[in-house]
RNA sequence: GGUGGCGUGCCCGAGUGGCUAAAGGGGGCAGGCUGUAAACCUGCUGGCUUCGGCCUACGGUGGUUCGAACCCAUCCGCCACCA
C-alpha cells in the first residue's frame, strides 16, 4: 500500500500534540516507511483498572487514529501485568491487585469502547504480560542494570517527593522499566501519551539503545481538563465526559464547560478544520459572539463522533427545550408504582432513583429542588397518591414520570 | 535493630471524658442571578423514622466508666529520627 507522502503525515500526526521528541527522527522514520513501503509500529499502553474511557483518554487514542488513517500499524496496549502486581504510585493510595478475570473484563469493555474510535481491523491488540510475564529474574536485573537512581531522581514527581522526604516504593522505580521494556518488545517506532508520561516515554527511548533498537520517538499530547476547568480530566474526579454516556449526557456536560475550554475541546476532541479552529479562538478572545453557540456547536461534534449525527440534533432540541425554554423532554422514563398508595413524597423520589436515599431525597426537597408536575414541593412529609401519571422533576435535570400500577 | 509520633466524615483539618452526627475550610449538591459559563448570594452535605425519636460513625479488637473520638491494653497501618 502507498502511503501519504512525508507532509501531509507530519501535519496530521503533528496536530494537536504538545511536544515530539524528535521531530526530525520523527521526519527520518516517516520518509524511510514510505521508501520501504513499511508502516510504522505506533503503541500506547493502558491501564485496564478503571474500564471507562473519557475525552481525555481519546485525545491520545484519536491520535493514534491518524497514524491508522495514514496507513501504519496501531498496537493498542493493554497493561495487564501491571495490574496484576498493583501500582503504588501516586502518593499513599496503593492501587488493589486485580485478577486476571478483572482484568479481561476490564479489558474486553475497554476494546468495545477503543473500537469506536479506532478501526478493529487494523489494530493490534496486545497485553504486556505476554513478555514481561516470561522475564526471568536474570533478564529483569539485567533490564534494571541499564539505568541508575540519580537518573530516576531527574524525573520530577520523583524529585520533588525525594526533597520533601515522600516516600517512593522501589517498585515505583521499577515500572518505568518495565514501560520501556513493552518498547523493546514491540520494536515500537512511536510511543503516545500524555504530557505527564514524557519521562516513562523518554526512558522507553534510553532503553531501546540499550537493547540495540532504535530509539522510538516520543509523541505527547496535552492532558485535557476534565469539565470543571482545572483538574485534568479523571475518572475519580468525576469530571470526565464517558465516550458511552448517552447523546443527551454528552452534550450536557459539554454544555457545562467553562468557556476557557471551548477551544481546547474543539482542538483535542473534534476534527474540525484547523479554519475552522482559528475563528473559533478569534471570536472567543473577541466575545463578539456568546460563548454558548460555539459551546453548542461542539456538544453537537462531540455527539456526531460518538453516536450521530441524529443523535446530535435530538440532544441539541432537547436541551433547548430543558433549559433555555424550561420545558420539559421529549422522552421521559416512565416509573410504574405500585407500592403503597399513597406514598410520601421523599419516599418516592428516593424509591424511583431520584435520590440515593430519603434522607437525601428530603434535603432536596427543603433546598426546593423538587417539582411536582411544575410545582415547587416544599414538605418533604407530603403525601401523593398516584392515581394518574405524575410528572416529577428532581435538580435540574432528572425527570421521571410516575404512573399507577392500572 | 532502637526511639518517638500519627491514624477523625468525600478530602484537608479542629476536638482530648458528657453540651459531638463531631468546629473550620475545600469539594459536591440544591436554590437565586445567568448562557446548565465565570463571578457572586443563600441553604444542604451519615442512615432509618409511625417525625416522638432511633441506629451507625472518629484504624481493628477488648477493657475502665453511669457515660469514650477523647482514658487503658492489644493488634494493624503509616510516618519521623537514630543505627
Amino acid at each position: 500500500m502507498a502511503f501519504p507522502p512525508l507532509n501531509e503525515q507530519m501535519d496530521l500526526i503533528l496536530r494537536g500534540a504538545e511536544e515530539t521528541i524528535s521531530v526530525e527522527d520523527l521526519e527520518r522514520k516517516v520518509v524511510r516507511s514510505i521508501r520501504t513501503e513499511t508502516p510504522l509500529i505506533i503503541k500506547e499502553g493502558f491501564d485496564p483498572t478503571a474500564p471507562d474511557i473519557h475525552l481525555g483518554h481519546a485525545v491520545s487514542i484519536r491520535k493514534l487514529k491518524h497514524f491508522q488513517d495514514l496507513g501504519h500499524t496501531v498496537v493498542f496496549l493493554i497493561g495487564d501485568f501491571t495490574a496484576l502486581v498493583g501500582d503504588p504510585s501516586g502518593r499513599s493510595k496503593i492501587r488493589p491487585r486485580m485478577t486476571p478475570d478483572e482484568v479481561e473484563k476490564n479489558a474486553e469493555t475497554y476494546c468495545a469502547q477503543v473500537f469506536k474510535i479506532l478501526d478493529r481491523k487494523k489494530t493490534q491488540v496486545r497485553f504486556n504480560s505476554e513478555w514481561l510475564g516470561k522475564l526471568s529474574s536474570y533478564d529483569f536485573l539485567a533490564l534494571a542494570s541499564h539505568y541508575t537512581v540519580a537518573r530516576m531522581l531527574e524525573r520530577d514527581d520523583f524529585d520533588k517527593r525525594f526533597k520533601s522526604q515522600t516516600p517512593i516504593a522501589v517498585l515505583e522505580f521499577l515500572y518505568p522499566l518495565l514501560q520501556a521494556y513493552d518498547s523493546v518488545a514491540l520494536k515500537a517506532d512511536v510511543e503516545l501519551g500524555g504530557t505527564d508520561q514524557k519521562f516513562n516515554l523518554l526512558l522507553g527511548r534510553t532503553i531501546q539503545e540499550c537493547y540495540q533498537q532504535e530509539a522510538q520517538v516520543c509523541l505527547m499530547m496535552p492532558l485535557l481538563a476534565g469539565t470543571d476547568g482545572i483538574e485534568k480530566m479523571s475518572k475519580s474526579l468525576g469530571n470526565f465526559i464517558g465516550i458511552n454516556e448517552s447523546p443527551e449526557e454528552i452534550y450536557g456536560k459539554t454544555m457545562s464547560i467553562p468557556d476557557n475550554l471551548i477551544h481546547p475541546f474543539f482542538k483535542l476532541c473534534t476534527d474540525i478544520p484547523s479554519r475552522d479552529l482559528e475563528k473559533i479562538n478569534s471570536d472567543l478572545m473577541q466575545g463578539c459572539k456568546n460563548p454558548r453557540d460555539h459551546k453548542r456547536w461542539l456538544a453537537c461534534e462531540l455527539v456526531t463522533l460518538y453516536h450521530s449525527r441524529e443523535a446530535a440534533t435530538r440532544a441539541d432540541e432537547n436541551f433547548d427545550k430543558l433549559f433555555r425554554k424550561k420545558q420539559v423532554p421529549d422522552e421521559i422514563t416512565e416509573y410504574i408504582c405500585d407500592d403503597a398508595n399513597p406514598i410520601t413524597i421523599s419516599r418516592l423520589i428516593a424509591q424511583v432513583g431520584g435520590a440515593a436515599s430519603n434522607s437525601e431525597a428530603r434535603r432536596l426537597i427543603e433546598g426546593g429542588g423538587v417539582q411536582v408536575d411544575g410545582q415547587r414541593v416544599t414538605d418533604p412529609m407530603m403525601q401523593v397518591t398516584i392515581d394518574r401519571p405524575i410528572l416529577l422533576k428532581v435538580g435540574k435535570r432528572f425527570f421521571i414520570r410516575v404512573r399507577p400500577k392500572d
